[in-house]
DNA sequence: CAGGATCCCATAAGATACTG
DNA sequence: CAGTATCTTATGGGATCCTG
């Protein structure tokens, strides 16, 4: 039996879970998204206030990112003053159920340290 | 219909997140889980060969930082030289559909990416 | 309101050398 | 082999102030 062709490996294995990180890494990008998924079509201010800790300066970089990488969209409203509106694309959608599990877990977790 | 107490709602969907992400934050701890999820028991080296890049220091740090949530447990042999063998609990290995999960959201990204 | 500009800092992570 | 110690650097993120 051949040993394992470990640089093959590492591409099958771990590059797509690091690609995940990359996209969804930092303090806050899978909060954002979350919020976004339970509460839709969101302005920036009502955003940031559903994500408490979140200052302004990190949130619109994310969402800059966010949006560079297809995961939502920027909608501008020319009203006075301006109103701009974020929402995830079909795309950022499919990364529900990743979420969802991430945050199931983080509860399973929370039961398990409070019961010791 | 009364607003949001936004507080709980925080409680309730984005704090058990923040615990998920800090238990698997940075930039190689779930690829770490990751290696144990596939290798199983696994000495040090072995580990570290497994997943290029990470470097002894970091590698060690965040095998610590993993034993003392529980993840992993660490077996000292008293061969000669010394073996320490490393691998998931069974609380550890909960996280495996998650990590899965965010393997395959990657893989999908990557043909996204590819096919453009 | 939505964010850009600045300044600042803590900390994660890399490089390297060393040890029981 | 399985780490530890030390040093250095990059950058993510926080605080504050400013603007169309």
């Amino acid at each position: 039996m051949p040993e394992l062709d470990r640089p093959a490996e590492c591409a099958r294995h771990l590059m797509p879970a690091m690609d995940t990180l990359e996209l969804l890494g930092g303090k806050w990008k899978l909060l954002i998204v979350l919020g976004l998924l339970y509460g839709g079509k969101t302005r920036f201010k009502q955003l940031q206030k559903s994500i408490p800790g979140i200052t302004g300066k990190v949130l619109s970089n994310d969402l800059k990112d966010l949006e560079q990488n297809g995961i939502i969209t920027r909608t501008v409203y020319d009203t006075s003053p301006i109103t701009v509106e974020y929402e995830l694309t079909p795309y950022g959608r499919t990364l529900e159920k990743l979420i969802l599990e991430i945050r199931e877990w983080g509860m399973i977790h929370r039961q398990r340290i409070l019961s010791e």
